[in-house]
DNA sequence: TTAAACCTTAAAGTACACTTTAAGGCAAGC
DNA sequence: GCTTGCCTTAAAGTGTACTTTAAGGTTTAA
């Protein structure tokens, strides 16, 4: 069974000139077409679109994907390299993974502060964006202003 | 205290340039400088740039931490907003969670399937630079092709 | 006093990954 | 036969986020 572009490019969720460009890019070798020259595209093809906008989304370099095919093309006398490259784009994963928890520990953080201006309570870290908003308050209220927020106020 | 700008690169592990260009975007307000025009940075800066620098390698845009530099800006009136802000980035946080667990996944399925070939056996799952390999091997050996084969011979 | 090591600015350049445009071929339905 | 909708290509354009360059000012140590 064999797909056009088209239905390559709604089963992937992935736009036909992005698949084109990736073929043109050496991304997708083996990609037959028909007597009018239309690509079509196995399902082989597809599951190797599919891991690649997966490494894709993840952060993986199309150099990187680009350097996976042509080792792949070489013969299993490549699979240490590309024993390699996975293992070091896994702890890029780990990586990831942990700026990710630290960035939803951020979040986290700035919406209980937030909750704990809404209560009317200043919080107990200082932060920047916070301290800009206690400037303004300040400048509406005509208020004192504290030293650390004066380094704020210009 | 306050630092100059290679300190607060030092700290950051960001280079000077990048904070510049940040403050020339609106990113760190409040900067003061010296009497030679040197920009000097308080710990709330530094705070600041360390949230920024956590949330854009998360993939936040800098137009949308602009936004909320400026919903800050703005006052309290707009913590609504930023919440929504950072609310919707959660979300992001989240499904990239999704998508890094989902590429550990495949990751690990392809070295798996370095370890059959490696102890001679066949992948179960056909995918398609295995069979650039055994496509390749088959060349290689001169051997007969299976009709899937076929498909990436040329 | 002069060289090194900082700092400044504006502007141009780069990297990456698409994305769009332009020009055109083929096949099906009215 | 002609419009619609699919497909093709090459090439140019876009968006994002830096990054580098160029030109120059100030401070410090030799």
């Amino acid at each position: 069974m064999a797909f056009t572009i088209k239905e390559a490019s709604e089963r992937l969720g992935c736009p036909a000139h992005t698949i084109r460009f990736y073929e043109k890019e050496g991304l997708l070798p083996y990609i037959k077409r028909d007597k009018n020259g239309n690509r079509l595209f196995e399902q082989d093809h597809l599951d190797w679109l599919r891991v690649m906008t997966c490494f894709r989304a993840t952060g993986m370099k199309l150099s990187l994907l680009k350097e996976m095919v042509h080792l792949a093309l070489d013969g299993d006398s490549t699979i240490p390299q590309r024993k390699a490259i996975l293992n070091q784009y896994k702890e890029d994963l780990f990586r990831r993974q942990n700026e990710l928890t630290t960035a939803l520990d951020a979040v986290n953080n700035k919406l209980s502060i937030y909750e704990e201006i809404a209560k009317g309570k200043t919080p107990s870290e200082s932060q920047l964006l916070v301290k800009m908003e206690e400037s303004e308050r300040q400048q509406t209220r005509n208020e004192g202003l504290t030293n650390e927020a004066k380094n704020f106020r210009q």
